[in-house]
DNA sequence: CAAATAGTGTCTTTTAGACAATATCCC
DNA sequence: GGGATATTGTCTAAAAGACACTATTTG
């Protein structure tokens, strides 16, 4: 409770840096006001949505809680951003740990600070959202490291914290940015049947498509192009290979 | 860098809620992981973009900084967030510092924390943006409180920190929620006339709209509908008055 | 030729957008 | 009647959605 000792910057409340009081009063820009709580800050903390598609579903990375609080269940993998790391960055590196990839899709999602969503301390999560492709992940499996698994992410279990409330916004913002953005592209190799595509699209939207206007729509729109290449898999007729067109205009 | 004095919680690194080690190994839930940094956490903070209408632009209350860095410089308002109040409970009691009003729209926008957007220490802020009825909104202005000013959100000065970018943003998703949500009726009073409506989209969207477009998309999807009053303004016919109905399918 | 997946076209409905004349009020 | 703003309808183009059959390959 009694006053921090500095620390690495030079807040004083006169010169040369003077500080205008906050906190009852008026205050400047957030990046300025005074009163720093030196202790009692808030911890923060990143969450990682890692979403997949794998046999046609949608699913999410989670991590199995050991300890209390909420031991036992199921969770979304995340950590502590350090002191001189990016948001971004932190969430990278959990990413990272978890999946052995770097680099992926990844968009900050929301952030989440209600006190008491931790009932140890204060915990504010920047949650982020990662997309990758199936064949890119392999989830650590040694002993000792925490069990992870993958998860039908429209049928989760019961979550810590306020995971699931986090899932159901990350499910409607992946959702809502598939209609009208490319983002859907980041869960396939560089070239892709127009089959393997739409089976991303349902595995998101969780639900049925109709084939011809699904390519219909997607051909006009340029957000496909054909390849000179075709794929055989199984005794029935060769399809299309198609690539991503990034200069395609969006809706 | 000395460590702080204890503060509100119970950490650990045993029992009754021992901790997972994290950092270098593989952590758990962010909510849950341990090394905590108990000093050199960054400072949480909140931006409010306070976003209104006037003479059909659009309008942002920005605040002066009366000392470095970036004294002189127009920034967007905002403060600490205090260890037992929610995020979005700092950015109401912020909104009602500035503009008296506490009982707006406001919705979070996004997190900017890049290590070095404050020079003086890191800080991580949680911006949120606010509409508010221009008729409700008086800044402060006493003499000692710091200087705010309105300034046309399509037109702005250079700004501190990172707050143009943070501007840009603000816009970009304002403009977008006004296309697929009724946001723009958090700027109208209770019934208001179509002219009305017209201006605050044409303020948000920064150019014109066709008038019998405008009208006849909004009754077909019945986001608005007549009421029985019509109000004069003017040496000329009367305008119908219409109400928000929230129940119209949004599309 | 059977099995399996790839590929294709039409019609209807809805939505978006361009465009100009009349209505109602006060003075 | 003049000035000012409110109100209204048609036509076209683009997009979304329902719907079923043919094509190509292997074994």
């Amino acid at each position: 409770m009694a006053a921090s000792t500095g620390a690495s910057t030079e807040i004083t409340l006169s010169s040369p840096s003077p500080q205008p009081t906050d906190d009852t009063g008026h205050a400047q820009s957030s990046s300025a006001s005074a009163e720093v709580p030196w202790q009692n800050r808030p911890a923060v903390a990143v969450d990682v949505v890692i979403l997949t598609v794998r046999e046609g579903r949608l699913e999410v990375v989670l991590v199995k809680r050991d300890h209390p609080p909420f031991e036992g269940l199921w969770s979304i993998p995340g950590g502590f951003v350090r002191y001189d790391e990016s948001l971004e960055d932190a969430a990278k590196r959990k990413l990272s740990e978890v999946t052995g990839v770097g680099d992926v899709y990844l968009e900050q999602l929301y952030t989440f600070g209600d006190p008491g969503r931790d009932p140890r301390m204060r915990v504010i999560t920047v949650v982020y959202y990662a997309l990758i492709r199936a064949d890119q992940l392999r989830l650590p499996e040694e002993p000792g490291s925490p069990s992870y698994q993958f998860c039908w992410a429209y049928d989760l279990p019961p979550l810590a914290f306020d995971h699931e409330e986090i899932m159901r916004y990350s499910l409607l913002r992946l959702r809502g940015k598939l209609e009208y953005t490319t983002i859907g592209f980041q869960l396939l190799a560089h070239e892709f049947t127009m089959s393997e595509l739409q089976d991303v699209y349902q595995a998101i939207l969780n639900r049925t498509l109709d084939k011809r206007n699904f390519r219909k729509k997607l051909l006009m729109m340029r957000t496909v192009e054909p390849t000179s290449h075709t794929r055989m898999v199984g005794p029935h007729r060769p399809a299309q290979l198609f690539r991503f067109n990034p200069h395609a205009a969006q809706s």
